[in-house]
This record gives structure tokens, C-alpha cells and sequence, in this order.
DNA sequence: TGACCATATGCGTGTATAGGCATAGAGTTG
DNA sequence: CAACTCTATGCCTATACACGCATATGGTCA
């Protein structure tokens, strides 16, 4: 395998990580800020299980990090590129929506969190 | 489902599209201009039933357009999204794999590639 | 230390999909 | 129309992974 199929094989592997509505729901929650485990899960309706193996994924992938309090975990988003990912592909989804029938009112109310989170309050830990 | 669900359940089909190295080859090798089946076929060295169904979905999906030329089927890339998605990931991916042992030079070179092709040549249709 | 909370993980199952092989469909040229 | 090229698709198998359930691990407090 050349270099090139790694770095395919790579990207494909991050985008796979967006690649899944749970975790896409779990990212969402993160973005207005830290929470612990258990606030994800009741804030995603996700089981406590699987909650935890997805933020699991997105850690060691470095998406989020993490830190303990107590017996809690808090989670955050890290990687700054992630919002970025979510508006463009958010804009592309709500530009195809509006082409057949729109759950258009979500969407725009997705995308200025999304704006939000990574425009003014939280801009990122600079570079990775 | 509300709203909300069927938002990440677009936007992570759209993502999953992205998270198949195939389809990024293919997508990287449609990066330099519109290609026909059989040229795809020969510049990503994958089968030509596997192509062709891949290019079906990238298609169907509205990432890449096509049109007829005799026999052949010519493919092109329209999303104007797409590079940007891209080129972010390549960075994210890149600045990781400095941390560790970096295959450098192809990621530089790649992004050049996406760069060019999105930045000037073909600079897309406007914003969606 | 033992009870108790929050989090992580092993195991089994169901589902989705990539890829190979063979073949059907569409279009051209003699 | 027949032969040929290019592209699409049906069938099959293997693999990956999300999820649920039960349980282990890690940390706190009485």
C-alpha cells in the first residue's frame, strides 16, 4: 500500500467518525459546552453504554478530550476543524433539503449553534 | 423521529460518503477534471464494476454530475463543498500525523492538488 | 473496609455495505 | 441487424460496526 492509500484510508477513517447520527447527536450536546457523561446521556437519549464507547471513539481519535472530577468524566470538543465540518456539510444538507421537502427551521437553528460554538465564545485551543 | 434525528441522519450519510477510500480516490483522481468510467477506472486502479457503482452513489448523492459522450459516461465533481471538506480534513489529518510518523510529503502534496483544483481553475458555482 | 455512584468494557446479534463475478443494458459502427 | 465497446446491475460473501445486556473498573463517602 502506497502513501497516498494511507492518507485516503486516514480521512476516510476521520470522516467515518461524522459518519454516524449518534455521535453527530453526542458532538451536538458538546458544543455548547463540557459535560459529563451522564449529562450527555440524558441530554442525547443515548444508553449510558453507548454513550460511552462513542465518546471513547472520539477521544482517541482526538475530537474530544476529557478530564475526571470526582467519579465523573467531563467531555469537550478539541479538534478545531470539527465545527468547521459540521457548517459546511450542515449548509450542503439544508441547500439539498430546500430542493425537496424542508425540515429547513432545525437546520437553521443547527447551524447557528454550530456558528456560535465556533465563532465567538469558544474559539478553540488554537491549532491542534 | 423529530426534527433533529433526520438532520444527523442526513448529515451523516453525507459524511459517510466521504468515509470509503475508494470514493476519495476516485474523488481525488475526478480533482484534475471530468474523467469517463473507464479513465477513472484506470487512474484508481479499483474494477470497473466497483467504479461505476461508487460513482452511481457519488451521483445520487449530488457530489459529482455526468453526462454522455457516445458511449462513454463523463463524470465531473459539482459539489462545491467538497474540497473544502476535504482540504480541512487533510490538515486535521496531516497535524496528526506529524505527532506521530508522518507519510508527509504525500498529504503536502494532495492538498496542493485540492487546493488548486478549488482554489482558482475551478473555482465552483458560488455558494450553495 | 464496604456500600455506592459514575464510567468503561466484554459478548452476542442484527444490519449495512464493500467488493468480486457474471451478465444485462445502452450506444456506436460495420 | 450483428458485433463490439462502454457502463450499469443482480447475486453472493465477507467484514465492519452499532446497539443492548450484563458486568467490571475506578473513585467517593460513611
Amino acid at each position: 500500500m502506497d502513501d497516498l492509500s494511507k492518507v485516503f484510508e486516514s480521512v476516510a477513517q476521520y470522516f467515518g467518525l461524522l459518519a454516524e447520527p449518534a455521535r453527530l447527536r453526542i458532538l451536538h450536546c458538546l458544543c455548547s459546552g463540557e459535560l459529563s457523561v451522564n449529562e450527555v446521556v440524558e441530554a442525547s437519549g443515548l444508553t449510558q453504554a453507548n454513550t460511552s464507547r462513542h465518546l471513547n471513539l472520539l477521544y482517541r481519535a482526538g475530537v474530544v478530550d476529557r478530564r475526571r472530577d470526582g467519579t465523573q468524566v467531563i467531555y469537550r470538543i478539541v479538534d478545531p476543524n470539527f465545527v468547521d465540518l459540521c457548517r459546511t456539510v450542515c449548509i450542503t444538507v439544508a441547500s439539498r433539503a430546500d430542493a425537496h421537502s424542508p425540515p429547513r427551521d432545525s437546520l437553521l437553528r443547527l447551524e447557528q449553534q454550530l456558528g456560535e460554538a465556533g465563532g465567538s465564545e469558544r474559539n478553540g485551543p488554537a491549532a491542534a
